[in-house]
DNA sequence: AGATGTGAAATTCTTCACAGCG
DNA sequence: CGCTGTGAAGAATTTCACATCT
């Protein structure tokens, strides 16, 4: 499963099928998760048929066994993060999604900050920058967070990389260059400000 | 010009002949471009041909007019947006947002907490969630950002769009529903991390 | 020679439409 | 009957390849 617009709905069906056990219900149609994911009936079945999950004609897909079967595609364990640049945006995310979710964990952070380093924050030990090749081993840490200024995202992704990570959220407004068998997110929240502005107007104009 | 991608193409474009106007630099290759965009230059081509900018065989593009005519594409005025839900994420992105570009301001902020209401937070007033309506059109406001609990998100976005908003940026950890003249970006980190790490075990295992 | 501009092909993604099951 | 599973059609996106310009 190798296109990232599968794995983006995967990951709604799935919190679509969480919310369903929660409450209680035990099938559910295509139709039904089409309007969670706002995509349509016939996506969601050729979404659960590259899936190699199987429905019932009269009862839909049994909720329960669905939402197994995407986990073990997205594979259940623990993902171990580091997120380098303990500044605001660093802070803030450490604040806001440290242990908000079980499925993942901001396992180390790093900065330059000799103030820093050696303290905890919102539960993220901040090591050093030097040591971020030796923690990323030790503590299985596969995804790294960017939250240092533009200047310095290049020199901080090249580090990443060097010490075998294959997939990175950028948080710095400027397009890190990476080799292709990495996997990076960019999140330029300017851009998205813009891309949203813009389609904004496009629904005013076109009437 | 209809397509979110190439919109999001064009804002990389921008971006890198920002910088290259800095640089001091003229003219631009459609491969440079492509470099810049991870993608092609064919794509760049293509890309500049529905912008309706042509180059030139010997020297490619014109910076400085390239950059203006994407400017155009994209309207040169101030965004103005609201904010709604000053809590630890609403308060990072107002601190870390206001002021960083000129190209848009958080203009107001809202939220129920009696305590901030009144309150300038980073350069942001605070308001009552029930002057929004009055707010946004005084504003002139065009974007939303939600950064609400999962819970109260639909309610929010269903405010916003009833206000008049066409676009919206949703922090919240839950899709919302909105019609279909209305664009909404979702920035779920917890999906995020979800694909990224997906996409770094394949680069892993895929040898 | 080395770029752009662009038909045409290729690829990827989505919808249509309907057979067949329960 | 209404829903799933799926071949085939249709759209959208990207790349190819090459004529053309300078």
């Amino acid at each position: 499963m190798k296109s990232v617009k599968i794995i983006e709905r995967m990951l709604i069906y799935k919190d679509t099928l969480s919310k369903q056990i929660e409450n209680g219900k035990k099938q559910i149609f295509s139709h039904e998760l089409a309007e969670s994911a706002s995509s349509s009936s016939s996506l969601v079945r050729r979404d659960l048929m590259a899936l190699g999950y199987s429905g019932n004609q009269k009862k839909g897909y049994n909720i329960e066994e669905l939402k197994k079967k995407i986990d073990s595609l997205l594979s259940g364990k623990t993902i171990n993060i580091a997120l380098v640049g303990v500044g605001n945006l660093g802070k803030a995310i450490l604040r806001y999604y440290s242990n908000l979710y079980p499925r993942y964990v901001i396992s180390a952070c790093f900065d330059i900050d000799k103030e820093k380093i050696g303290q905890f924050i919102f539960h993220s030990k901040c090591y050093n920058l030097d040591d971020l090749k030796n923690i990323v081993s030790e503590k299985d840490i596969s995804v790294g967070i960017i939250t240092v200024p533009a200047e310095s995202a290049q020199q901080i992704a090249d580090k990443l990389i060097e010490a075998g990570i294959k997939g990175i959220i950028n948080f710095a407004p400027i397009r890190i260059k990476t080799p292709k068998d990495v996997f990076v997110e960019h999140i330029d929240f300017s851009n998205v400000v813009e891309k949203v502005f813009y389609f904004s107007k496009l629904s005013k104009s076109n009437k």
